[in-house]
DNA sequence: CACTGATGTATCGGCGCGATATAGTGAGGC
DNA sequence: GCCTCACTATATCGCGCCGATACATCAGTG
């Protein structure tokens, strides 16, 4: 999942790690956190692995606005392959499981609007299919074990059964909003 | 936190893995999942660390109500040892930034009817602070990014949001509940 | 008798976290 | 002119946990 933000952060423009990890926290919001101990050993994979190549500041751009006297150190700046690309765009389209979990999903959403619309509906779906099977794990447990459980734990499985009720619908609205789009997209 | 899982089921009565596993998801109720890949190594740590000891089963137990056949194989049963029973009073009673996040704070509020009243006081107080925290950084990035960014970004966010306020109230009701029952515990 | 599904233990590779180390840079105070 | 503080920036280490996978055994079913 890091992966596919990396990358699509580095879509829009070449980056540095750390202020790559200031626009996945605008992006994901504190939905998921990403330290450097897993940005930086990342960012080294996608470079082994050719998705991304160190960008060497050649032009020492002083068109930028309130350009900073950088460069004389450190700050790699990285820049998408057109494999990375490429990459970017098999990421976007899986619809896997991973995808319906909490952070997966999370994540994946924050690229909807560079994801195909199908792909989208999959996802969207799979995340209701989901949150519907935690959903009724928390009644049947709640139902079942009913009285005799635990005060604090039925307080917890009660939050957690309106969070996923809550949830199932706005996702439902979601998903029939897609629906409309798809059926009329003469905007 | 596994650990504390463990620690406090085995505290109950001496089980093996796999029923410790069951116990985990009725207890935890896909809050958290926790997979073979973790139990049975920590399972390891734990016994290594002499806090649980495997229990051999000398007497076949007929008496067992629908006394399975077992014994001839595996089926490892744990009990806790004066060590375990220590080790989980003292995590019971940590209220450390770990039990503030999502699964820290669900893990630990599983076994809150064994917490002491203040620390289980200082965990809701804590995660309160923690949730409001993320309200307030959804909040600030809706206002300022306000209409500029991904529409899906911001239904993403806006979720985020209503969520963490719906959690701020349920956790203000939960600690509002601990000061009547600590002013008046006269049941 | 073979198949299936639940019970049961175990390991492996890999991801991501939290803590920590190290340093250069800009701004403000005195 | 210097000092300190906060921010920028890169990097690594150990560890917890996951998902997949591999094995066995036992119970029930066709």
């Amino acid at each position: 999942m890091l992966e596919l933000a990396i990358l699509g952060l580095l879509h829009d423009s070449p980056m540095h790690g750390y202020e790559l990890r200031k626009r996945l926290h605008e992006l994901l919001g504190t939905l998921r956190a990403f330290s450097y101990g897993s940005l930086y050993p990342t960012l080294r994979r996608l470079q082994r692995a050719g998705l991304i190549v160190e960008e060497q500041p050649t032009t020492p751009a002083p068109d930028r606005t309130a350009a900073r006297s950088w460069g004389k150190r450190g700050k790699r700046v990285y820049k998408l392959t057109a494999e990375g690309k490429e990459r970017f765009a098999e990421l976007l389209a899986d619809a896997g499981p991973q995808t319906w979990d909490d952070e997966g999903f999370g994540v994946h959403m924050a690229f909807f609007s560079r994801t195909p619309a199908e792909v989208r509906m999959r996802i969207l779906e799979g995340r209701r299919r989901r949150v519907e099977e935690r959903r009724e794990g928390l009644r049947s447990t709640l139902a079942r074990a009913g009285e005799q459980i635990d005060r604090y734990t039925r307080e917890l499985h009660r939050m957690g059964l309106e969070s996923s009720e809550r949830e199932v619908r706005w996702l439902n609205e979601l998903i029939a909003e897609e629906q409309r789009e798809q059926r009329g997209p003469a905007s």
